[in-house]
RNA sequence: GGCCCUGUAGCUCAGAGGACAGAGCGGCAGCCUUCGAAGCUGCGUGCGGAGGUUCGAUUCCUCCCAGGGCCA
């Protein structure tokens, strides 16, 4: 509620409140307004006990009306190897995921192929040309992988979406489903009644313009082009398909090439009567490799590739989903591969992989001892510090998915790592006469550490 | 020409209207007979520029400059 008093006082008020309250030791109003509070040991014991009792599922289930979600992500044309572009597509779009999970929404992760159109054609032509020991096309795809599906029989293009799977499941992405843009395609006859379209130049357009786009698109070339539906005619198929089969939402996650797309299927939506708040599109910008101070190519259609599967070989799956995730989605990644490929302390993935360790290591020399007891009377500075910082990830992990931005967990989980660094430089655990307190915290720090791992795909090891 | 994204410390980046703007890397100086030193401690005249909204702007709005991208 708005109350027209000055900030002062009402300060003055809430620190009046604050002192009844038997956790507050000390509270005094500061600057303009701002309401500082001391907190006792008792208020420290109870948060740290609460986040015990919590177990694994602490900071879960912030999601006030949970949702049936679906996410498309990383959707690269099956005409090669997944492309680094779309490995940032997968990690971004895999930890916002993960994230929206953990807040209690109902998730489901589905991978679109384009298996129809001119690239497609250009793929399989390319495959056969090698086949009949002729030259790729020049408009063809020449990368070493067409040499090894042409000693493959049959159609090259399944045993690519299998190995595009098997990238992605050892980039721990996992898809629930997937989508043939050669099957939605065929459908769209029974859509386009449904649709507001036009002829122009022998084409029949959508009047998306209507609905909020900035433009009309073709839906289905005119003859002499081919009479053939665009891919856009399947975009319309694939969204009723989303919002049919029972999401509440439906999100694409896009590369930033894509940004006119949000108003299209902000459009469509419209004019097939749908909400377009259902509908809701993650742009995120492109990847820029720098290995020795020089851009790495990207192309994939030279065949000068990097892929997914090359990047994890040069720096890990830890490092990679960490390095593609930190950083927000409107932002350019510059990705430096030999700072990435460094598994030293200098490695912010590892520094915080080494805390999740180091405890481990002093919760296995604990052996049986009891876990998490009353709090020492004074507490230390480190003990306090490292409690307030646990008690940030609940709000941490709810502002990460609710502005679909995990960028917040690995920012939060660095802090968290050094807070636990500083409190085991300080405070001897084993033996000490809070053994049974520290012990508490240390197990709470691992597990969120190991949830903040979890939330972008990175592994937390027992040892390193 | 229209549209999208970005400009914060030497470098890579957090910061989603509130106090003195933070972290990692690099650099310098220290700390291991004790639970994991892949660790800890100390050292920092930085929000591209100009207006505007606000009690208050790195944050929101406008324009300009610079970089990246999409479309035509």
């Amino acid at each position: 509620g708005v109350r027209k008093q000055p900030p002062r006082a009402i300060a003055d008020e809430l620190v009046a409140k604050a002192l009844e309250l038997p956790a507050v030791e000390r509270a005094e109003v500061a600057g303009p307004g701002f309401v500082n509070l001391w907190l006792g040991p008792a208020w420290y014991g109870d948060a740290l006990a609460e986040i015990l009792a919590a177990g694994d599922r602490y900071g879960a289930g912030s999601a006030t009306t949970p949702e049936k979600i679906q996410v498309e992500l990383v959707s690269a044309n099956p005409t090669g190897p997944i492309p680094v572009s779309a490995a940032r597509n997968g990690a971004y779009g895999d930890a916002v995921a993960r994230l929206l999970a953990f807040a209690g929404h109902d998730v489901e992760r589905e991978y679109y192929y384009n298996d129809a159109g001119t690239q497609m054609e250009r793929f399989r032509a390319s495959v056969d040309a090698v086949r009949r020991g002729e030259p790729v096309p020049e408009e063809g795809y020449h990368g070493d992988y067409i040499g090894e599906l042409a000693s493959i029989d049959g159609d090259p293009v399944p045993v690519m979406l299998r190995r595009i799977e098997q990238s992605l499941e050892r980039f721990r992405i996992h898809f629930e489903s997937w989508a043939l843009q050669s099957e939605l395609e065929t459908r769209f006859g029974e859509f386009l009644p449904r649709l507001e379209t036009y002829e122009k130049d022998g084409a029949v357009w959508a009047r998306s313009s209507a609905y909020g786009d900035d433009q009309d698109w073709v839906l289905v070339r005119s003859a002499e082009k081919g009479g053939k539906p665009t891919y856009r005619a399947a975009d319309v198929v694939y969204l009723v398909d989303k919002l049919e089969r029972g999401f509440d939402r439906a999100m694409y996650v896009l590369g930033a090439d894509h940004h006119a797309t949000a108003k299209w299927y902000a459009a469509i939506a419209r004019m097939l009567g749908y909400d377009p708040a259902r509908v809701e599109v993650l742009l995120y910008q492109f990847v820029h490799l720098v290995r020795g101070g020089e851009a790495t190519k990207m192309s994939k259609r030279s065949g000068d590739v990097v892929a997914l599967d090359e990047l994890i070989e040069w720096i890990d799956v830890d490092a990679a989903r960490w390095y593609l995730a930190d950083r927000g989605p409107d932002r350019t990644i510059e990705l430096d591969v030999d700072a990435a490929a460094d598994r030293s302390e200098k490695n912010p993935v590892h520094y915080v992989r080494y805390a999740h360790a180091r405890i481990a290591g002093i919760l296995r020399n604990a052996g049986d001892a009891t876990i998490g007891g009353r709090p020492p009377v004074p507490l230390t500075r480190e003990e306090r510090d490292l409690i307030k910082r646990l008690s940030d990830f609940p709000a941490v992990a709810r502002e990460a998915a609710e502005h679909r931005a995990p960028q917040g967990i690995p920012v939060y989980a660095i802090g968290l790592a050094d807070a636990y660094h500083r409190f085991y430089h300080e405070c001897r655990v084993l033996g000490s006469e809070s053994e049974a307190f520290r012990l508490g915290l240390c197990r709470a720090t691992q597990r969120v550490i190991a949830r903040c791992l979890d939330l972008v795909g990175v592994e937390a090891p027992e040892r390193m």
